[in-house]
DNA sequence: GCTCAGAATGTAAGCGCTTACATATCACTT
DNA sequence: AAGTGATATGTAAGCGCTTACATTCTGAGC
């Protein structure tokens, strides 16, 4: 961006000293008037005040950071905005923050880890106080980065028991124990897998261990022409049954999709060949989203509370800048919302 | 938030003076080493870039800021961020500025004027250089807050014509009058509409003006208890189809929705009722969700290009920060999608 | 060999604010 | 009447950087 353009960075032209002068005071008054109202007689902070909006002055926040060294700035890094999954999340996060005064910049890496670092270092430059992470594979080190410089930070949307960093979120593989559970206890024994990208992406590699590790319980084991690997779309659910049904083997009696957009292609598909939802597929959705209750049959699937997630690690993050060592937040817990399109397989069902 | 915690806003501790010592150089190379490469011999260069990695230094943007006036910072206020609409707007606005260096700063009024006026406030306040505004219909003296302060900036999301703000986006009133006269020439006559909250939301009341004033070029007018508005959603959707097709007069044959939600919803209660589509009743959406050519029937809507608002906003907003006086946008088309939902009405048909 | 334009670098004065510390004021004690 | 502590306000020193201007150094032109 070419430098010129306006003077006086957008602010008024006033400066304290301005506003000290029109008020009969001394800066600092003026300072404190703003920042430590109680600290300031009833009359001398409404004579500044006004004198505040008579010449239209704020702080400068530059001067301000620098004097004060608090930008009250945070960051949050997520993968894309136009997912709602982190747009709720950034939302409330966000709603949270600025309650608090605090200002949220948000980074996003497209998926892509190289970015993700850069965003980072980004935001780190801008002088945040505090950062939101998505995940926890990134590269090497960009978390030692963030704690390098003293920056307070949680990872969001996945809790790996085990995990070294404190984070906000649900246990991803759990939630994918639970679905394989919830199938195999109606007596499905062949199963298909759609999903989204895995590469780094820990939360998808979480849900397919959790998966895998369930059905391996029972002895269960996932083919590999039952499973699809594709952007996280209707049109890929769509594809993807249609590929998984042609495979040869027996064909699966459910398939467990990495979200609900991909289980609602699948439906869509299902029923485009005639394939009953569920008497002879049963078919697992993930977030819950708005759709999932209006398809048909209604998806079952499973519940996060996003903003919650969005809510919880302000908070967090909040306590941290407030100095106090605040515990690591417990997991969240997600729930499976029993709905129409799953059910006992056919084969045992006769 | 309470204030103490770390000490130097997040820097390593190293300035620039030291920098410089280490480099053997003044500040001044330091600074021209960061901010005006060109201006600075290349192995000195070398030598503070090398210096600057060594004590993992990089200029602290508050002092940047205050020493230049500059903050690189520019704000977006939408509606919300839980709606795809404005996000990827976001997002894209985000991509393209941050490209040239400028951070965004996100407000959220959640459709409501006090915090949309608090939002931007808040905004000005951090020094933000421009803005992209989310429609035009605001507290009066919002916009002439934001140009008072020399800030450049830009409406999005619609554009009338005759609007004294530069805005990107499309004609809302003209998109309706294209969906009318789309349905009017199938032969419908009698027609539904379902919107969403209309009270400081100019893009819906042009929207529903552009319709109103079509359906009157032909003598048809809407009968109230066929106008339903409420929530942007798939449940209000089903809810106001049923509503609609209960009252009194003549059924429509012909249900306009405000947006894609809206529809999907009023298509699936379509299905649940029985009543045909597009045989008995042809529904039209907008946005062009990706649901929207999945549903059964595809759905007839309106696609608009959020993404592309966006990157224009962020290009004209880099325009007037650059200095130039760039000429106002011109305005996006939005296209209508011919799908199935639509069709010519029985009565005309038989 | 000397001059001089032009390029590279240094010097130092702020940018606008906050805050530690000093000072003034006041209401009580003693 | 002087002393005391609490409270309110002022003084002034930076916070870390940029940039106008001054200075130094080059090599081309004569």
């Amino acid at each position: 961006m070419a430098r010129g353009g306006r003077e006086r960075n957008g602010q008024t032209g006033a400066r304290a000293l301005d506003v000290a002068a029109l008020a009969g005071v001394s800066t600092a008054t003026v300072s404190r008037a703003f920042n430590a109202p109680e600290k300031v007689a009833p009359d001398i902070r409404e004579k500044v005040l006004k004198a505040a909006a008579e010449l239209g002055w704020m702080p400068h926040p530059a001067g301000a950071a620098l004097a004060s060294r608090r930008t009250w700035l945070a960051g949050v890094l997520i993968p894309t905005l136009d997912n709602d999954v982190f747009a709720s999340q950034v939302g409330a996060l966000q709603t949270r923050l600025s309650a608090d005064g605090v200002t949220v910049l948000i980074g996003c890496s497209n998926y892509d880890a190289d970015q993700a670092a850069n965003q980072v270092r980004t935001m780190l430059a801008r002088g945040v106080e505090a950062l939101a992470v998505v995940g926890e594979s990134h590269r090497p080190g960009l978390f030692e980065t963030i704690s390098g410089r003293g920056v307070p930070y949680v990872v969001t949307y996945s809790h790996r028991p085990g995990s070294p960093h404190p984070s906000v979120g649900f246990d991803n593989a759990a939630a994918f124990r639970r679905i394989a559970r919830h199938l195999l206890d109606l007596g499905h024994r062949d199963f298909g897998l759609i999903h989204q990208p895995s590469i780094d992406n820990d939360r998808v590699v979480a849900r397919i261990e959790g998966l895998r590790a369930t059905l391996a319980e029972e002895g269960v084991a996932l083919r590999p022409q039952h499973v699809r690997e594709g952007p996280a779309s209707i049109a890929f659910g769509r594809e993807s049954l249609r590929s998984i049904v042609d495979a040869p083997g027996p064909r699966p009696t459910a398939v467990v999709c990495g979200n609900d957009a991909l289980a609602i292609g699948a439906l869509i598909e299902a029923r485009a060949l005639g394939i009953g939802v569920p008497d002879e597929l049963s078919i697992t959705g993930f977030d819950d989203v708005a759709m999932a209750e209006q398809t048909d049959p209604p998806l079952t699937t499973m519940r996060v509370d996003n903003a919650e997630i969005g809510r919880r690690a302000a908070d967090y993050l909040l306590a941290c800048l407030a100095g106090r060592q605040p515990p690591p937040p417990p997991p969240l817990e997600s729930r499976l919302i029993l709905r129409a399109s799953t059910g006992v397989p056919a084969r045992s069902a006769a």
